[in-house]
DNA sequence: ACTTGACCTAAACTTAACTTTAGGTATTAC
DNA sequence: GTAATACCTAAAGTTAAGTTTAGGTCAAGT
């Protein structure tokens, strides 16, 4: 496949394609003669690895250096555990304050449906933990401490 | 309180605060007439709402954009409902990629787990889900098309 | 009087992860 | 044969969210 093909089908850009092969995320890319780029079953792989770990908040100077690692074999088995270890524990904190966010965020959602009700902020402004759903109270007893006067 | 001890009580720095106030997130902020600046309960609590905003993932300008509309009163109701059911929303995605990124790096970690007591991949790389822990092997099934072959 | 420390501003700099631009090659379509 | 496409590189530009720098004010301590 070229790598027009390879962007539609992932969709990812073709110039960021271009730009993870220029910082070492694509290594063994093959080329044809002409100097175009041919990607292969593997290649799409590797594209997919990349893509997920972005999502995981990896830094591609990170994902690059796992990358080289696979290709150093065996001796660096070690390393690579070390890295997914870490990893494996940021994306827990990451859903735990996002989490943590979501509880403000339905509260907030809560507050502004209440408020529209009545066209302004007076009655939900005023309302004690008892008098909301038991939902938003889980949210609201996690979170008020933030929650400014202004809503 | 001055912007030195607010910084250190929430572990924010002192220019990142100030950035926050030159983009208009700190509207009303007082200042002493020596012109410095003196941070109440209630500055605290907006830049609590601030740092968890930001962590859910949304943008300074839309932060921005939010509080300008608490400060227009009644008539921004609505607005800001939509971007709080809009962010939420995001949100919800977000946790949702980060848990499948999830599944993949704890294969990971099994995976080079597995490969360190061998201090190869051979073996690790042949298993079958059959052959895997059942929590893995669930990790494997949401994820394995992603992987490499280079482990 | 003078030095120290905490504050101030404006403006330049930083970093990550791309994207855009400018100029060139190679294959296919008419 | 030439025009449109899809590819190529190197280098400059972009954006967000700060950080750093340079130069200045002000109050307290010695």
């Amino acid at each position: 496949m070229t790598i027009g093909e390879v962007a539609e089908r992932m969709n990812i850009s073709i110039s960021t394609i271009r730009f993870y092969d220029k910082e070492g995320l694509l290594l063994g890319l093959k080329r044809n003669k002409g100097g175009i780029r041919i990607f292969d079953q593997q290649d799409m792989e590797v594209l997919q690895l990349i893509e997920c770990l972005k999502k995981s908040g990896m830094q591609i100077k990170d994902i690059k250096q796992f990358i080289k690692w696979c290709s150093l074999g065996d001796q660096t088995l070690q390393l690579r555990k070390e890295m997914f270890d870490k990893q494996k524990a940021n994306i827990e904190q990451k859903i735990k304050e996002l989490e943590h966010a979501l509880s403000l965020i339905e509260y907030k959602c809560w507050y502004y449906q209440e408020a529209l009700k009545d066209g302004n902020e007076k009655r939900v402004k005023q309302l004690t933990p008892e008098q909301m759903p038991s939902v938003i109270q889980e949210a609201y007893q996690q979170t008020h401490h933030l929650f400014v006067d202004k809503g």
